[in-house]
DNA sequence: CTACTTCCTTGATTTTCGTTAGGTCCTTTT
DNA sequence: AAAAGGACCTAACGAAAATCAAGGAAGTAG
């Protein structure tokens, strides 16, 4: 189901990263060809191997994306919610998407047509700078999340998700978990029985899992394991 | 050492992916503020958390970008030759490097200042096409590489990288390595020692590596090896 | 030719992690 | 209330890969 955007939803959509640079006019102009979309829980929302036609902004809920193999294997490749942009990068390559996406929880996206996004552009030059400032921010976090997978064991990866969860600078902090382990694990690069057994280790660093409640009792204990050495953190008694 | 770029140096560039669609005033006005600089092997050209004042684009030799943690351990994120750009996603985010580069051969690159592109955006905004075409295909690049950090084994990614060497279509072929075993371990996210051990391994599907020289029996052989399920090359015969 | 360095390989050991299978707890259904 | 299903945890085994340590090959300088 797909509706188009009403005006008095466009100053609402202003906090989007995306759109907040751009002036009002131009944001209205991009917003002209959108269509918003709800989507349920497991519902594709685009395919891998297909036109890239589109590129999308996640208004509510949770989406993942994700690189399937010929045999089913799968690989998340990144999990998005609010305000964040997802598939821009097709929107650029004239081909393919090189993945799929789909709503993990039921969600709403915007979804703007990359034909639109075209005459956008060259109506107004500044929507070029906003989206490649989005490239650039989803390059980083691939960077980013490489560097995690070649130097940061099991047990790092979640201290470090548990961190960007947090809001709190120190001490102590409860938070919940967005989605559900086996996704949390993938989103990781492990499989679901060793991010269980991850969260055991984190157990001596603090950290309390419970349904999808997480509890840290000291925010920065659990930095000082992230940014410990890959084989500092092997040895270590906290086996 | 830094030059200006001469205009009878232009044509030749315009073989540059970047710079090939561009129409031959747009890629002067770009090349005007650019510098040629040649560096030596081992010789840093920008440093992870420095100030992002340009973007690069490897005219020869090979260059790698690489994260490198609080406590030594490093992590790389790409390898570049000729033709391509790298760290043009910083010249976006207004912000630092999130990532260190060096010249892992004598190389020549292209230096582009973020301040000259931003005004020949302004001047002719189909560069601001090229950029996000050029962004695109390196977050295309990080998503293959993370897919092939996950679902692949060490010597399944050993072969994807001899694959994407080779030229031949089908059948044998002789390639050289560009670059030194310890760095194509870093690359494929894994040991020097692994790396080795992963060759002895493609021994039985036709690999030879002596020195710096591969020679591949049989071309489609290793595809079949990199198409493999994970699970299926574990179980295999081949150990 | 020999000593030295650098790069690479090999072997033995350990750790991590995927796989499989079985179990608990909780929710939904009948 | 009982049954069924799903999400999650645990345990045991094996494969992959890191670590530690040692040895070999090639290039370079003396």
């Amino acid at each position: 189901m797909s509706t188009t955007i009403v005006s008095s939803e466009v100053e609402k959509l202003a906090e989007i990263p995306l759109l907040k640079r751009l002036s009002t006019e131009a944001r209205e102009q991009l917003l002209r060809g959108a269509t918003k979309k709800s989507v349920s829980r497991g519902e594709m929302i685009f395919f891998q191997d297909d036109e890239a036609d589109a590129f999308f902004i996640v208004l509510e809920g949770w989406v993942k994306v994700f690189r399937a193999t010929s045999s089913g294997d799968e690989a998340v490749v990144g999990v998005f919610t609010r305000g964040q942009t997802f598939a821009e990068g097709a929107a650029f390559t004239n081909s393919n998407y090189p993945a799929s996406g789909e709503a993990v929880t039921d969600s709403v996206v915007l979804c703007i047509p990359v034909a639109h996004l075209a005459n956008s552009i060259a109506a107004d030059p500044n929507i070029a700078l906003a989206m490649m400032s989005s490239l650039s921010m989803h390059l980083h976090q691939l960077v980013l999340q490489i560097e995690g997978l070649k130097t940061h064991t099991g047990a790092q990866r979640v201290a470090e998700f548990l961190l960007n969860l947090s809001t709190e600078p120190a001490g102590s902090c409860t938070l919940v978990l967005p989605y559900d382990k086996a996704l949390i694990a993938g989103r990781l690069g492990m499989k679901p029985e060793s991010l269980s057994r991850a969260f055991q280790k984190l157990k001596s660093y603090g950290v309390e899992v419970k349904q999808n409640r997480a509890i840290i009792s000291n925010v920065q204990v659990l930095r000082t394991l992230v940014e410990q050495e890959r084989t500092v953190v092997m040895h270590s008694s906290h086996g």
